[in-house]
RNA sequence: GGAGAGAUGGCCGAGUGGACGAAGGCGCACGCCUGGAGAGCGUGUAGACGUUACCGCGUCUCCUGGGUUCAAAUCCCAGUCUCUCCGCCA
């Protein structure tokens, strides 16, 4: 969520940054809204101070055995006003935020600006796309024929988009999972959560998937709760409504959990294989760091990324995303695509992002700059390392032989009981 | 699922209708004291919003949301969460 104030006293500022990512109407419609809610506002506490007075002078009286009677009829009529007033504030107050809760982050001054992909920005780039004495295959064909993957009967007992991990694909998913765990935790320093993968509304407020985009999480029957389409929804939110000291910043954590999500608009789009699953796993890297600080934690975090890839010996580039390619809660995005051969393109593994203050306002995630001071908003980060499903596809797919083996990266040997091919 | 107890500031904890944004203690910050530290003494110590050149002033918040009342931490209703016992259960 963009600052009141900062739309208050910058109207300019925000109108431009919103035009970079097409969206930038409605900031007359709020700064109308707020100059009308200032004012009822205002009023309305004039008079509740006024009531506030009068019952304190009330409560004298009656302590003297005096007739009050006049007084109290008289606060009988400002209490109508007052309620009235209530009605007015409350009501502007919600479309106030309704129109705040669903306008986009603004892009940082470095990102390009564009409407789509097409204007990404190709920042580098690492290892060189293997070259094949043979037609390399699709992960799923791989899948089927070396039994890892069995697409028909997830379908079978779920439906479209589910798929059933089996013998060495499950043990090459749980090996993923704990291999980037490990990573991330014995060498770059982040600390292991394993949150719920139910969470409230709050939290899905709180990151940004609602208001706005409903129809892409799935929702819960019994209670309120909604399947985390991602473990920031939960990680970032662990600190929500708290301030939390300086000296405890940066909080970097990260977290395996499976994510759910709805694809509602990609029908048709990725169908055949793992890549675009309703249920998928995902290690996921967290910061919440000083506001001064996000700009260069979000490249290291960008790098402890990389450093899976690079040890899975997978081919990707890291790619700036333009204005119009971000999420809606991002300021600046790195993608890390990597290299799929049977498609002979570059597909996004990983997607790191820096939210500034957008959710921590909207979570009031707060830290302390020094002791006595002001409570300011944290800033916060976060990116797949890495979406494990699609892991496994570039993995099966680059290391494939012309046998029709994999053989598995020297670093994840151990995780997989000292298996090195599979075949 | 049944029965009961509870939720107050960073923490502990008092407070059952009016002088309570809230006693007292702990913690923390600053000052005095000390060769230094400790102890001791003193002062200060929630957040949001509005207003304001500044000092400041005002409104709201005692789990959340409603209600009663001139006036609610305190009374009423609904909900959330925590704890204890019983049942069921991975």
């Amino acid at each position: 969520m963009l600052d009141l104030k900062l739309i208050r006293t910058n109207p300019d500022q925000v109108r431009a940054g919103l035009a970079k990512r097409g969206a930038a109407g409605l900031i007359d419609e709020v700064l109308r809204l707020d100059q009308e809610r200032r004012e009822k506002l205002t009023n309305v506490e004039t008079l509740k101070n006024k009531r506030n007075v009068v019952s304190k002078e009330v409560g004298r009286l009656k302590a003297a055995k005096v007739e009050a009677t006049n007084l109290i009829n008289e606060m009988k009529a400002v209490n109508e006003e007052i309620r009235e007033l209530d009605g007015v504030v409350r009501e502007l107050d919600e479309q106030i935020d309704a129109i705040l809760f669903a306008l986009p982050n603004l892009p940082q001054a470095d990102v390009p600006v564009g409407t789509d992909d097409q204007t990404n920005l190709e920042i580098r780039h690492w290892g060189k796309p293997r070259s094949f004495p043979f037609e390399p295959k699709p992960h799923w064909e791989l899948g089927e024929e070396l039994d890892l993957f069995d697409f028909d009967r997830g379908a079978k007992i779920s439906g479209a988009r589910f798929t059933v991990l089996k013998g060495l694909g499950a043990r090459l998913e749980r090996a993923l999972v704990n291999f980037m765990l490990d990573l991330h935790v014995n060498e770059h320093g982040y600390t292991e959560i394993f949150p719920p993968f139910l969470v409230n509304e709050d939290c899905m407020v709180g990151t940004g998937q609602l208001p706005k985009f409903e129809e892409d999480m799935f929702k819960v029957a019994p209670g309120d709760y909604y399947l985390i389409p991602t473990a920031e929804v939960p990680v970032t939110n662990l600190h929500r409504e708290e301030i939390l000291e300086a000296e405890n910043l940066p909080k970097k954590y990260v977290a395996y959990t499976a994510c759910f999500r709805a694809e509602a608009g990609s029908a048709g789009r990725d169908t055949r294989g793992l890549i675009r699953q309703h249920q998928f796993n995902k290690v996921e890297l967290v910061k919440l760091t000083k506001p001064e600080d996000s700009y260069q934690e979000h490249e290291s975090l960008v790098q402890d990324a990389e450093k899976v890839l690079q040890l899975l010996n997978l081919p990707y580039r890291v790619v700036l995303l333009s204005s119009g390619d971000m999420g809606f809660s991002a300021s600046k995005c790195y993608d890390l695509e990597v290299w799929l051969p049977s498609f002979g393109v570059y597909r996004e593994i990983s997607s790191c992002s820096n939210f500034e203050d957008f959710q921590a306002r909207r979570g009031n995630l707060r830290f302390r700059p020094e002791p006595d001071a002001k409570p300011e908003f944290v800033h916060t980060l976060n990116g797949s390392g890495l979406a494990i499903g699609r892991t496994v596809a570039a993995l099966v797919e680059n290391h494939q032989q012309a046998d029709g083996s994999i053989t598995i990266p020297e670093v994840l040997v151990p995780y997989m009981g000292g298996i090195t091919v599979i075949k």
